[in-house]
DNA sequence: CGGCATCCATTTTGATACTG
DNA sequence: CAGTATCAAAATGGATGCCG
């Protein structure tokens, strides 16, 4: 029907056979930070029409990695939601954004669209589980009009979107600015120096923050320039 | 020209612009073990016709992930090779590994392929650094008429085709084996002591080799039954 | 708003034939 | 063996229209 397998008895052939068509591995990525609308989906993915998005969409519920629910009261309204399998491909999407981070960040084309919550999974890619021993801390990112927060919990992270019962600290920016903060070109500590962001809340989780993640420098692959 | 792009400023978006399209990893996968030349990139990729092939090593190459290169005498025959960059894709590829060994390896299908390499790295996503600390080892592994080798330094392995220079163990065994071996149905130990596998060399190395990895129980999706 | 169905122009693919 | 050329089938994307 929809299926066009590699037909290889191998593991990473196999899971692309399940996530690797157009489209799907980046549904992953927006559920990843929790339960999704169907026209929430369609709008942060420009160019996925709805005739495509609701066929993706059956075929991640038919193969167990997502499956439709109804979002708790007051909303009351269907939305999508990651399996345990599903929420299990975020490694794959972490890779993907590491090897970007690295690898194909460069300057920002006029015609590419962003969406805070595509940076905060890539600072979370960039997450260094060593520097966050003994650190418990929710922090909450309020970028544009759009709510985050992220649970640091010593070597472990999770990043939610939606506002934090109890954060230790909020932290309000602009997406222009959380973009150049996830792309490495600079960081949150200069960022409140010069006021393009503001924190409040406990210094000492404010302080811990700053080391948490490591941009990756941009490596030049060498690649024929574009035509 | 060949370029279907996401146009979203985001990592995992931008890497899969460069190797989301079909095939693509799975030539990286192939890569990953070694060079290889065309020929025989495509008999291991059943359904890759020899244009998309082209195409997608052009694409390689343009990108600065893969190079044509010509062997070394006494081959003296082009074959193509990661660059750095490529050789980086590694994490993406063993994510996705890991995922299907848990996920998605259920019984094989009569119609799909198979090739020793995968195994080997499917192995290789089952790899624990940490039982390998001070471990220094040099394994070949003699399947069906293929050969490789993996080179497990502390916390660290690598796996090769091709001979190794001076291997502390030699096994020998059947493609068919080492499949049932990478999807978890049985061990190398198992099959050392019924004889379907043979080991030479030296037996503390042999010894440590058996923890080294761990293959993941599979688990249910829930998928629907296929129809 | 959520979601499916339909029509159509364009790409991408798969399979095969063909050339150096 | 390496790779190009060609063509039919399938997937995509965009626009709409429909229904609850």
């Amino acid at each position: 029907m929809d299926q066009r397998s590699y037909n290889q008895f191998c593991a990473t052939a196999r899971t692309l056979d399940l996530v690797g068509e157009r489209w799907t591995l980046l549904l992953v990525r927006e559920l990843l930070t929790g339960p999704k609308r169907f026209g929430d989906l369609q709008n942060s993915l420009r160019g996925l029409g709805t005739g495509l998005l609701a066929a993706r969409l059956k075929h991640l519920e038919r193969e167990g990695l997502a499956e439709k629910t109804t979002l708790p009261a007051p909303a009351r309204t269907p939305a999508y939601r990651l399996t345990a399998a599903g929420r299990d491909l975020e490694p794959v999407v972490m890779a993907l954004a590491g090897w970007g981070l690295k690898w194909a960040m460069g300057q920002r084309r006029e015609d590419e669209t962003f969406q805070p919550g595509w940076a905060m999974l890539g600072l979370k890619a960039c997450f260094e589980p060593q520097a966050a021993q003994r650190l418990h801390a929710i922090y909450e990112f309020r970028i544009d009009d759009e709510v985050f927060y992220t649970r640091v919990d010593d070597g472990t992270i999770e990043t939610v979107q939606g506002p934090a019962q109890h954060p230790d600290v909020v932290i309000s920016t602009t997406g222009e600015l959380f973009r150049d903060i996830a792309a490495g070109r600079t960081n949150l500590a200069r960022a409140l120096d010069d006021h393009t962001a503001t924190a409040t809340g406990k210094a000492e989780a404010l302080r811990r923050l700053f080391g948490l993640f490591r941009v990756p420098p941009a490596q030049d692959r060498g690649a024929a320039p574009a035509a």
